[in-house]
RNA sequence: GGGCCGUUAGCUCAGCUGGUAGAGCAGAUGACUCUUAAUCAUCGGGUCGCAGGUUCGACCCCUGCACGGCCCA
């Protein structure tokens, strides 16, 4: 990629061209002309209109977009222009148009935005075309598209010029159209449910409510470090002691840890809290949510992604993580409650444990991550998590050793979490000290003491249950995307070269 | 952090056993008033990612580095 310094001839062509449209008298920048359609409104409109009729309506429209490809035959030629909607040929005529007109036309090149005023017709090949009477050049582009052919394929300049990416290929601008849809879809179904959107504070003095390493940053003036958020948890709960009864927030978490085909260091979350509710209506809530954003992105509740039918129908499988263990993972009895051949089963299967791992849940989950998780492709909830690597979920009634929460998996992938909350402070303050004791052992992801969070539930937090949904992963899964990198407009990439 | 792969014209890619760089598109010029990757003719276009090394000679072999991809941790 050539720096803005660094101009070769295309350039020195282009603004030549940019100069004689200058001494014209014409502002090759000029925000004066303004399309009144869209090239779909067009199609959708005349798309079967006859020959006959739009020759006896003579429909005059403006257009204006990006010059895709020239076709010229000397005194006529075809070009296609795209806006945001669509493609649409143009017919120019030399005949059609004033002289002032044509020495506009030719001074146009691939790449330019241009305005074109015309009529309606259809080519002897029977396609939906205007007929230019009037042209001008509304941005002159000072470098060249990418391949007509094969459009841009280069992952990196793809993702460091993301704009080129969108221009050339369509597919990249319609997986990012998805991913709005899926946000407008989950905000119209949660407001429908009377969950209020809230904003929370993205940088944390304290950074909680995720196992995870954070980012951290200085404020001058307040002279004092401050850490990205890892999640909103805890401020979204602090909502729940103030009396918001149902709360959501969609937005970017920051976690500092490596990137891969699914993590970035900043993605988008939705995390919601709704009271006097339990893990067990956030399983409904949450496979209603997914089902409705399959459908309205693809059309169905089967969606094919990487060559595997996925089905969104609803209700979704489930198991507790014990069972999921006994059932997919096939895992005898005695490791299921005994530590120490937990720990030989999973040092057999070649699974390397943390020194702090000590309890036998955490073992246990940790062979659940390696021998059940990847065999999870259709949607699955796993339920009963081990309450050790639970620090902020109600521990069940009938067995303390595990919480009332629930992971969703789909493709092998951790698509949401969620929790009946833990809202008694003296437990909540038990398991932060825990969470300290194993920071100290050395687990550099395990939580802080928020002493600012147990006030607040000291001051009585309703009974809830909260959930997580990592929307980037929702996204590669209706679209398609086998990276994270393709649902995300700018993905994080080193400083370039 | 480790392993493997990649980086050649604006874009997409060839480049043999080491002998000094090619195509298509894009661009310029000319022809052409209904094309669909329009066509035809002519021409211009390269720090072969960067830095070293081996060699009479390196896009090619070796080392290091940068960036990217995939896999693993």
């Amino acid at each position: 990629m050539s720096s803005p310094e660094e101009h070769d001839e295309y350039y020195a062509q282009r603004l030549k061209k940019a100069e004689q449209l200058r001494e014209k008298g014409e502002n090759p920048y000029a925000n004066t002309y303004h399309p009144n359609a869209r090239c779909a409104d067009l199609v959708k409109e005349f798309g079967e209109a006859t020959k006959e009729s739009l020759e006896a309506e003579k429909r005059q429209f403006k257009l204006a977009g990006r010059v895709m490809a020239i076709r010229s035959f000397g005194k006529a030629a075809f070009v296609q222009l795209q806006d945001g909607s669509q493609r649409f040929q143009i017919f120019v005529q030399k005949n059609s148009l004033s002289p002032e007109a044509y020495e506009r036309y030719q001074l146009l090149d691939l790449g330019d935005i241009a305005w074109f005023d015309g009529f309606l017709f259809r080519t002897k090949t029977n396609e939906l075309t205007l007929h230019a009477e009037d042209c001008r050049v509304v941005s002159k582009a000072l470098r060249g598209l990418p391949e007509k052919w094969h459009g841009l394929t280069d992952v990196e300049v793809r993702y460091r010029q993301r704009y080129l990416d969108m221009a050339v290929n369509p597919e990249v601008r319609e997986t990012f159209v998805k991913r709005s849809k899926v946000l407008q879809v989950m905000r119209d179904e949660l407001v429908n449910r009377g969950f209020l959107e809230v904003e929370t504070p993205m940088m944390h003095p304290i950074p909680g409510g995720a196992a995870a390493r954070p980012f951290v940053t200085h404020h001058n003036t307040l002279d004092m470090d401050l850490y990205l958020r890892i999640a909103p948890e805890l401020y979204l709960k602090r909502l729940l002691v103030g009396g918001l009864e149902r709360v959501f927030e969609i937005n970017r978490n920051f976690r500092n840890e490596g990137i891969s085909i699914q993590h970035n260091p900043e993605f988008t979350m939705l995390e919601l809290y709704q009271t006097y509710a339990t893990y067990e209506d956030l399983i409904v809530l949450t496979q209603d949510l997914l089902n409705k954003a399959a459908v309205a992105i693809t059309g169905s509740d089967d969606v094919m992604y990487q060559e595997r039918k996925i089905s969104f129908k609803t209700p979704f499988a489930r198991y507790t993580m014990m069972d999921a263990l006994r059932e997919i993972a096939k895992v005898p009895e005695d490791v299921l409650s005994n530590r120490d051949a937990a720990v030989k089963y999973a040092l057999d299967t070649g699974i390397k444990l943390k020194r702090h791992q000590e309890g036998l849940g955490a073992v246990l989950a940790e062979i659940f991550d390696v021998c059940v998780q990847p065999e999870l492709i259709q949607p699955t909830f796993i339920t009963q998590y081990p309450t050790e690597i639970s620090p902020l979920a109600r521990k069940n009634e009938t067995d303390p050793k595990f919480t009332d929460r629930f992971e969703l998996f789909i493709f092998g992938r951790e698509i949401a979490n969620a929790f009946s909350e833990l809202n008694d402070p003296v437990d909540q303050a038990d398991r932060f000290r825990s969470q300290v004791a194993a920071k100290e052992k050395g687990d550099d992801e395990s939580m802080h003491f928020d002493a600012d969070y147990v006030r607040a539930l000291e001051h009585g937090m309703p009974p809830a249950a909260g959930l997580g949904v990592g929307i980037d992963r929702v996204v590669m899964l209706l679209t398609n995307a086998a990276s994270i990198r393709d649902v995300i407009l700018f993905p994080q990439l080193r400083k370039n070269s």
